[in-house]
Parts: structure tokens; C-alpha cells; sequence
RNA sequence: GCCGACGUAGCUCAGUGGCUAGAGCGGUGCUUUUGUAAAGCACGGGUCGUGGGUUCGAAUCCCUCCGUCGGCUCCA
């Protein structure tokens, strides 16, 4: 039985083998660094003037069928770091040459810390290091630490898949490379059913689904990034923010409301324009002695309603939420369907409180995540997003630490599994990201609860303590949804567009079997009984067949589809059908029409993810 | 913004230098009055993303811009 190292070394393979067959097809080559990735490997390569496109694929494979069918040993080799340097300058390999250096002077060649305890490790290790590793098969001889497998004869199943710019070592200052993807699998079945998958996948993709049930659109004469709610996806963004404030509600939070609008040195003061600015759109005014910009976040609106007043410790905690859409001037390539737009609505929140009551505000934060996620039947990862050794963060070092303490504290304590992200930290704090996957595996930020000790100060709030002291209060930013755009992603994807009754743009659909007047008068006497149970019901009377009317609602996934004609006016009874997910019994059930309504009204208040019928 | 791919009817797509650019679905009209996943017939519907170029001739080849997709960078 092979195992998951197997499958590494192997990708681990490929990837050298892609980069000798590049080599052999343009062998002035530099290469940057090929690691693998979930799934297969890629390469990055520098090609100078040229560049690879996709048609080029047929012969790198072509190449790397060679190489494999040659069955070349991989031989490992040791060199001293100096030995090395001179290899590289000689193969004219720079970006080798470069991670070399690193590699003597810190010890290690990464840039970018995921996990501090892993970097630690790898720190530990490497800063005795010096001697470095090589992989050689055929003509090919590169800086790896391995493993591989003994010979290129023993790859499985592998195809290239795509091409992408990457930046040298992640930096959009430094030079762009391509990059070369592939994945590889033991064996061609397992790489067709990868591939398969992928094809699947692409079905419940939610910008497809959005078109295919009527919830959004994006009109390239509005903008790109700017997505329009149809009626149906207006359901969906309404009945979630109205359960997003509830839950908050019952904390503590109360509503404000702020303008779209507002005046550049707000932000000047929040610390936000320094570093955002660029990405703002400004708005013009006929007479303004100020520049204004759409507003791009809340936060410092909040404080401005609680700057309006003297506050005592008494009053604290104060919190404060708004749904509210935010403007920014995503760059081009950044937009992705719902999950990356220009016009982002929040289900904002800000809690002003002592630093004594961190604890308990954040600790009801992480329960009214666990409810909302809960209740909609979603996993989230929960990284901790903390600050790195740079210097793109604003406050004191001392109160970061200690704001982290608290944040890791609480997660611990509500025994939720995280890791920690050094440098994903906010600007003004440490935060908590639940994070979600869409189809392809790509990350999702939703909820957030976020620690801020530097905008109260840069606003100079205050609030006067037990012994009339003025003191400073601490921020708590909360987002549930995070943004309501973005969730829908996560979220249409991940029920696939079968959403619960409460959540089901159209909740009931009745069909008619013949538009005979007695038979639209019954669905009428139907509409009549739901009166006041605000449910969402919607009559099929067109002149089709049941069958044809039946498909169309089932495309709609709509919960519940009810034919009606002559049997069911003559008994006032009706049978539901039920929306496959949502049941496990195929019975059919008679079921009187009050009865009907009360079950999905129940269904609707309840939040229950099947069908009680 | 950068690298690569793509853009034909409302939707899904066919059409790779040569007649008036096609199909299915959807839409509209008529016929039909239907019983749990697609009734029949007819009719509409296109500046082939945009602007320019090459050519006797361009949806098709080249360039510009716009947009979409896959990545990179960024993400308060």
C-alpha cells in the first residue's frame, strides 16, 4: 500500500521533471522555487523575453513522457553552502543563487511565517545548516531538501493544468515569473476522478447558481464588482441579515445608522487613510472645502455616535450595529463573483467597552458565531490572525501582546481547534477569522471579531471610570456574516442552492392542473389561509403541462410544490411535494391546508434544516 | 495592476477567410385543459464584446480598449 509520502516524493518528482523538460525546451530557463500543493505541484520559471502559454503544453508533456519513460535515477548529492552559491552562479541560476544566500545567512528561505511554532522548528534546524542538498536526474540538477523517488520511471498519473504570473518570492516589487501548475495522482483513475470532481464542482459554482435560480446579477453597465439582488436573492440577503441582528440583539447591540458618504480626514484620523487610501473612490462635491469618499468601512462613524456623548463605566458595554454597504476600488483582477465586489454590505458591529470586560464581549462573540453557523449547518476554520516582526502595525507592542493573550485565551477556552496566522492581522489588532472554502478550495473570511486598542485612542474616546478617572475604552469590531456578499458565496455553494424553508426565496409553489376557474379559486382560498403567517407562496396557473410546471419548480428547488385540481378541491385536502433533501420518507402524506401552513410557518420560525412533514 | 485563457441570440453552445451566421432551451402567439421532472405548431430574437487594421472578402487573422474566468499581489 502507497502512502501519502509516496504521493509527495512523487509530486515532489514532477515537478523537477516539468523543470527539466522546460529546460531541455528552453534551456536558457532560470528557475525559482517547485514545491508541491495540494493535489499536484508547480514550478515557477523565468523566461526571459518568451513566455509559455497553454500550447505549449502538449510538448512540455511530451518532454516530460521522455524523461519519465528514460527512467532516470534521481541522485542526491551534498555540497557546502559556498559550493552551492558557486553552482548557481555558474548554471546562471539567480533566484537559486538568491535563496542560497538566504539559506547562509538566516538559516532559512522562507518569507512569509504561516505558523510560528512550525518556523521555529524549521529555524532550529536549518540555522546549523551547512551543508544544502541536491536532485539530479539526467542532464537536470537542482537545490532541493527532497525526498523523491528513486527514479523518474515511477511518477503516476500526472497533467499540467494551468498558467499563472507569480511574483518572485510572493513580492509584487520583484520580478513576475510563470508559473506552472500540474497534478498528479498514483493512478489515471484517481487523476480522471480529481478532474471529474473538479467539472462537478463547476455546477454548484454560486455565480451558476445565481443565474440559474434568479438571485444575482452583475450588468457590465452598472460595473463590474457591483452585483444587482433580484427579488428572490433580496430574500436571501434580508431573512440573513434579520437573523445576523437578532442574534446580536439579544447581546446587547442596538442599531445606528451612518451615511454613505464622508469627509477624507475621518479616515485621516483612523489611521486608515495612510494605508488604504489608494483603494478608495472619492466623491465630488459642487462647493466642498474637504475631499469626500464613499465610505469604504464603519468603524470610525461608530465612534463618532459614541464620542457625541460623555460616557461613565456604568454605561459600558456600548455596542453598536449596522447592516450597510461599503465602497472600495477593488483592483480589476481581485473580483471574483460575489466573493471579491466593489460594493460590500457588512453586518457591522462595534462594541465600546472596559478592558476588564474584553473577556466576556468577545467570549459572547464567539457563541453567537457558533449559533448563526450552527443553525445553517456550516464548518468554519478558525484562524488567529496576529501581527509579524514588520512594521505595517499601529499601537503599542505591549498591548498587542496582550490583546492576543486574550484572543487565543478565549478560543482556547470555548475549546474551538485554530491555528495562527502571523501578519494577517488588522492594521489597529489582533482578530479571530472564521474562514470558510468555496468549491475550488479558495479561502473565505466571514465572521470576525477583531481586538482595537489604537483607533479609540487616535479618536481620543473616553469614558470616566469608578473613581473619576477618564480612561480610554477598548473597540471590539464584529462582523457575523463578515460581508453579505461574500457569505452568499460560501453559502449558495455550499447548499448547492437547496436552501432551508426559512431561507427559500420562494418557499411553496402551487400548481394548478388546468386554469378552470374553480381550481384558480382554490388556490386562492390557499393564499387566503396563509394571510398573516408571512410565508412565501407562489402560484404556477400557466398553460403547461403538471409535468412541465413540476420541472420548473423543482429547478427552483423550490421546499415545497403543491398540485392542485379537482381531487384536492373536492377533499380540501392537499400532498405536498417535498424537496428530496429536505426529506427522508418518500411517503405520500394528505395533509389538510391549515395544518400545511402551520408546518411551514414552524419550519420558517424554527430555522430547521428538514422538513417536519 | 500583473501572467495566461476566453468573449457568437435572454441561457447553453455550434460555426477557423467565401452565399442572407445556426441549434436546443427560454420568450411571444395559436392549438391543447393537462395529475407529480420537458405537449404540438408557428413567430420573433444577433453591430458575432468595442474601436481600429490586414484582405477582393473577416465571427474567423493582427492591434487597442472593455468584460469574464484561472492564478499572483492585495484584502480595513
Amino acid at each position: 500500500m502507497k502512502n501519502d509520502n509516496h504521493l509527495e516524493a512523487m509530486r515532489h518528482s514532477l515537478a523537477h521533471i516539468m523543470a527539466s523538460a522546460v529546460l531541455k525546451l528552453w534551456p536558457h530557463a532560470k528557475f525559482g522555487v517547485g514545491p508541491t500543493i495540494d493535489n499536484g505541484f508547480y514550478y515557477d520559471i523565468d523566461l526571459g523575453e518568451t513566455t509559455i502559454s497553454q500550447e505549449d503544453f502538449v510538448n512540455i508533456e511530451k518532454e516530460m513522457k521522455v524523461i519519465i519513460k528514460s527512467d532516470q535515477p534521481f541522485i542526491l548529492s551534498e555540497k557546502s553552502i559556498d559550493a552551492a552559491i558557486t553552482w548557481a552562479k555558474e548554471a546562471k541560476q539567480p533566484y537559486k543563487e538568491e535563496l542560497l544566500n538566504d539559506l547562509k545567512r538566516a538559516g532559512t528561505t522562507k518569507v512569509k511565517n504561516i505558523d510560528s511554532d512550525e518556523l521555529g522548528i524549521i529555524n532550529s534546524i536549518e540555522s546549523k545548516l551547512d551543508k544544502v542538498t541536491f536532485y539530479q536526474n539526467g542532464d537536470f540538477i537542482d537545490l532541493c531538501r527532497g525526498p523523491h523517488l528513486k527514479s523518474t520511471g515511477e511518477v503516476g498519473a500526472f497533467k499540467l493544468t494551468k498558467i499563472a504570473g507569480a511574483y518572485w518570492r510572493g513580492k509584487d516589487s520583484n520580478p513576475q515569473m510563470q508559473r506552472l501548475y500540474g497534478v498528479a495522482f498514483e493512478t489515471e483513475g484517481e487523476l480522471k476522478d480529481y478532474l471529474d470532481n473538479l467539472e462537478d464542482a463547476k455546477n454548484f459554482d454560486h455565480r451558476k447558481l445565481g443565474q440559474e435560480l434568479d438571485l444575482f446579477l452583475i450588468s457590465p453597465l452598472v460595473g463590474s464588482g457591483l452585483p444587482l439582488f433580484t427579488p428572490r436573492g433580496t430574500v436571501l440577503r434580508d431573512e440573513l441579515n434579520k437573523y445576523s441582528q437578532e442574534l446580536r440583539k439579544k447581546i446587547g447591540y442596538k442599531n445606528v445608522w451612518t451615511p454613505h458618504i464622508a469627509k477624507q480626514k475621518l479616515y485621516e484620523m483612523s489611521g486608515h487613510w495612510e494605508k488604504f487610501g489608494s483603494e478608495w473612490l472619492s466623491v465630488k462635491s459642487q462647493e466642498s472645502h474637504d475631499n469626500l469618499v464613499l465610505k469604504p468601512m464603519n468603524c470610525p462613524h461608530h465612534q463618532q455616535i459614541y464620542a457625541s456623548k460623555q460616557r461613565s463605566y456604568r454605561d459600558l458595554p456600548i455596542k453598536y450595529m449596522e447592516t450597510t454597504t461599503d465602497y472600495r476600488d477593488e483592483k480589476a483582477g481581485e473580483l471574483l463573483g460575489l466573493s471579491r465586489v466593489r460594493s460590500i454590505t457588512q453586518d457591522d458591529s462595534h462594541i465600546f467597552c472596559t478592558s476588564e470586560q474584553i473577556d466576556r464581549c468577545l467570549s459572547d462573540l464567539v457563541e453567537v458565531v457558533r449559533e448563526f453557523y450552527k443553525t445553517l449547518d456550516m464548518d468554519l476554520e478558525v484562524r488567529l490572525s496576529f501581527r509579524d516582526e514588520t512594521d505595517k502595525y499601529l499601537g503599542e507592542a505591549n498591548l498587542w501582546t496582550k490583546a492576543e493573550k486574550m484572543i487565543k485565551d478565549v478560543v482556547e477556552s470555548k475549546k474551538l481547534k485554530y491555528y495562527i496566522a502571523k501578519g494577517d492581522a488588522a492594521f489597529y489588532g489582533p482578530k479571530i477569522d472564521f474562514i470558510a472554502k468555496d468549491l475550488q478550495g479558495r479561502e473565505l473570511q466571514l465572521a470576525t471579531p477583531q481586538l482595537d486598542f489604537v483607533q479609540p485612542q487616535r479618536f481620543g474616546l473616553k469614558y470616566t471610570d469608578e473613581n473619576g478617572q477618564e480612561q480610554t475604552p477598548v473597540m471590539i469590531h464584529f462582523a457575523l456574516m463578515g460581508s453579505i456578499e461574500r457569505f452568499l458565496a460560501a453559502y449558495i455553494e455550499h447548499t448547492k442552492g437547496k436552501f432551508p424553508v426559512w431561507l427559500a426565496p420562494e418557499q411553496v409553489r402551487l400548481i394548478t392542473v388546468n386554469q378552470e376557474k374553480q381550481t384558480l379559486k382554490f388556490a386562492n382560498e390557499i393564499l387566503n389561509k396563509a394571510i398573516g403567517f408571512d410565508l412565501r407562496i407562489e402560484v404556477d396557473n400557466s398553460n403547461q403541462s403538471v409535468g412541465k410546471k413540476i420541472r420548473e419548480s423543482e429547478l427552483y428547488k423550490v421546499p415545497y410544490t403543491v398540485v392542485i385540481g379537482e381531487k384536492e378541491i373536492k377533499s380540501g385536502k392537499i400532498q405536498p411535494r417535498i424537496r428530496e433533501d429536505l426529506t427522508k420518507s418518500k411517503k405520500e402524506t394528505n395533509i389538510g391546508i391549515e395544518e400545511f401552513i402551520k408546518i411551514v410557518t414552524d419550519e420558517s420560525k424554527s430555522k430547521s434544516l428538514s422538513s417536519s412533514l
